[in-house]
DNA sequence: TAGCTTTTTACGGATAACCGTATAAATTGA
DNA sequence: TCAATTTATACGGTTATCCGTAAAAAGCTA
């Protein structure tokens, strides 16, 4: 069962409906921050007193104010959570749409479901709930069945490190001088034309414009 | 006073806090949709039933989906109201941060307040909620002092026609023609090749490929 | 180590983009 | 209406990218 719950999310409107939604599950034990190291400092706490949490949920982006934070982003905060509390269940909670990212979260954070702040996320993150109740992690059923689709073609840290500075306005010329200086190899003119055309035929992509915009969309730059 | 209260918020969880702020002030008379269509019809027929809205709180972006919509943003949305009730309040509650688009709600939507989706969101609905009470536009302090002194590029419609062919993968080389068959003007590749150029000068942006990161990552395509 | 395969790099012709200048068309204002 | 101004297009030289081929280097196997 899940009695208490952490909820970290800095917009107060949806930190309120996230709060209610919980509450309508007769979840009796909520709390809630809108600062990350807040969130940190409360997961530290319950376990130092044997009274740990159940469930976190967080978003994703934070707001940057006065306050500086340690935790800057949910993806700080769930590393950090994790690593004190490896059991808890983790929800996110965010209108982050790019496949890369949420399919990161999954395999690299471990988390136990992506809700996307949308038109029914209220209904969805009641679902996701309900999964974790019976001890399943939440798929939302677009990703179910898309979100393995981008694993076919993998993008090694060195197309990462091209494609930013391609996106950063470096052009192709210049990038094998960066590459040696940061001792990457390879690091040929050539290579790194083949390689773009590769990844150009995977993808059906014509222009390396078209790349550009293919990567930003989804998030792996 | 304000009785009656019309939320066009496509996201269920802000949606709900919206309508329990407003339950908190006393406002009897709440309705609440998830697409502007909807809202844009009950306004419609407030209005021939001769009990009119008094106040509209929106959202700026809203998802797409199956559902074909006429008017597809907040704005489309306060245009079409404006026309067919001019008095009405309409306070916008919008993640939006950039403040030409702000600036630009104040003057040339005439809204009566920006509430920008953040941390202290919804004691910022209350405070906006209060002015409009007393009969006062309401401006958050970040932008009373901010909000004039802005120089903005703005991207035309043709502009953002043009970078959408691009992301997609088609040559600067095969666009006019594609310009053509549409009957948008100008049309030519020398036309296409210096308006590039100044948006780019604009930004300190290099290579087009940079741009169209720029473009993807700010949301203008 | 020799012989083979794979990866990386070098090179060069073809094509597209870049960029300045010149001409043509459209718009504006008396 | 006509001249002035702005805007759009055409043209050409330069540079960068694209793309195929070939050579060189690195990795692998026996």
């Amino acid at each position: 069962m899940i009695h208490r719950v952490l909820i970290a999310e800095d917009h107060e409107t949806v930190n309120i409906s996230v709060q209610k939604t919980m509450n309508d599950f007769g979840v009796s034990d909520i709390n809630y921050n809108y600062y990350c190291d807040d969130a940190f400092l409360r997961v530290k706490k319950s376990i130092s007193e044997n009274n740990p949490y159940d469930l976190l949920i967080t978003d994703l982006s934070f707001d940057t104010d006065h306050r500086v934070q340690t935790l800057k982003c949910g993806f700080d905060l769930i590393k950090a959570v994790r690593e004190i509390q490896p059991t808890i269940k983790i929800l996110v909670f965010s209108s982050e749409n790019k496949p890369a990212i949420i399919k990161s979260l999954y395999d690299n954070y471990n988390i136990d479901g992506y809700i996307r702040k949308a038109r029914n996320d209220a209904k969805e993150l009641k679902s996701a709930f309900e999964a974790l109740l019976v001890g399943k992690k939440y798929f939302h059923h677009d990703y179910k069945t898309n979100i393995n689709s981008l694993n076919i073609f993998e993008f090694s840290e060195w197309d990462v490190f091209v494609l930013k500075l391609l996106a950063q306005g470096k052009m192709q010329k210049e990038i094998p001088e960066i590459l040696e200086q940061n001792n990457i190899k390879p690091s040929g003119l050539s290579s790194i034309e083949k390689r773009i055309n590769k990844i150009k035929e995977s993808f059906d992509i014509i222009t390396t414009e078209q790349l550009i915009a293919f990567v930003k969309e989804n998030g792996i730059v």
